[in-house]
DNA sequence: CTCCATTTTGCAATTAGTTGCACTTGCATA
DNA sequence: TATGCAAGTGCAACTAATTGCAAAATGGAG
């Protein structure tokens, strides 16, 4: 993505198109998938050494509150910002073995059809992380990193006692 | 909830009975909804002033891992914490108002199904928060906090800028 | 181009939550 | 009751993210 591009952008969200902000979107535009603060004031830094991390932080949350880009907890100790699509899509997170996989947005549909429709009440879901166990940790038996619920045992507790640690 | 009955809590665990952990488990008990770190912090040093913060996290920690309460950030600032019950619920919050609404967990069923079936992705959803808007806010036509999103624009553009800022 | 109101930034201080490490406690076993 | 050791705690230092405030940059009007 150019300056042009993402000073049209700037723009066109009612954002001062500075050159703080620039850097900033175009780190996260020129970055393949998830990318957290850190990594783009680091980017960002390399072209304007005088950055301060608030401005990162406050240019994400505006870009946030424009739906601009998605903000995700996918569990790593910060979270990590996308550029929002129009085509959007979800995250699965595997406890197990940290894998992250996608899921198209169709998936939440039936749920925001009800919320509208038992409660009125719109949801605006931009971006969500699912945590669970992947496919091939359920195969090869692998231990969850978090444990089964103590609600979902079976109450006769013939699938064993589910309570080793790790 | 009584001493004991945390002792028993604590056990089933698998977890050593504490005292600080006993109090930590009876304040989030004794909490009527949810609760913060803080918050627990404050009445577990009513009764045993010498306790550390990082002590209630650790604990919270554990407690989350066995799934016995959900963590969940409701947007306030802090995270909240609740006791998991056998019927779980989730939480609709609303972006103007800030209302927070329960719905009930079998709203999400339809999703854990679909994403077993599609992916053999076996989703563990103790507590969820769904921002959006709530019919109140709706009706009254109030501006939402977070605005709505680029992408759901109408192409025409016949539904106005959209583009004030609050 | 200059002036001015408004927006944005940098900075320093603050908050929520986490971590490493040494000391303490709980509890199983003798 | 005494002992050994894993589990748990306190402490201090640290990280990610947020905030108030004064200075600086932006963009519109003259």
């Amino acid at each position: 993505m150019t300056r042009a591009e993402s000073e049209t952008l700037l723009r066109s969200l009612g954002l001062r198109p500075t050159p703080q902000r620039m850097l900033i979107l175009q780190a996260i535009l020129n970055s393949p998938g998830h990318i957290s603060a850190e990594h783009i004031y680091e980017q960002v830094r390399e072209e304007y050494p005088h950055i301060n991390i608030s401005t990162i932080y406050r240019t994400l949350e505006l870009l946030k509150e424009h739906h601009a880009i998605s903000v995700t907890d996918l569990g790593q100790g910060s979270v990590l910002y996308e550029l929002l699509k129009e085509k959007r899509h979800h995250h699965m997170v595997c406890l197990s073995c940290g894998k992250i996989l996608e899921f198209d947005h169709r998936f939440l549909e039936p749920l925001e059809t009800a919320l509208e429709k038992e409660y009125r009440f719109k949801a605006q879901i931009d971006h969500f992380a699912i945590f669970g166990l992947c496919a091939d940790c359920l195969l090869t038996g692998s231990r969850p990193i978090r444990k089964v619920s103590l609600w979902d045992r079976d109450p006769v507790g013939r699938d064993g006692k589910g309570e080793e640690d790790d």
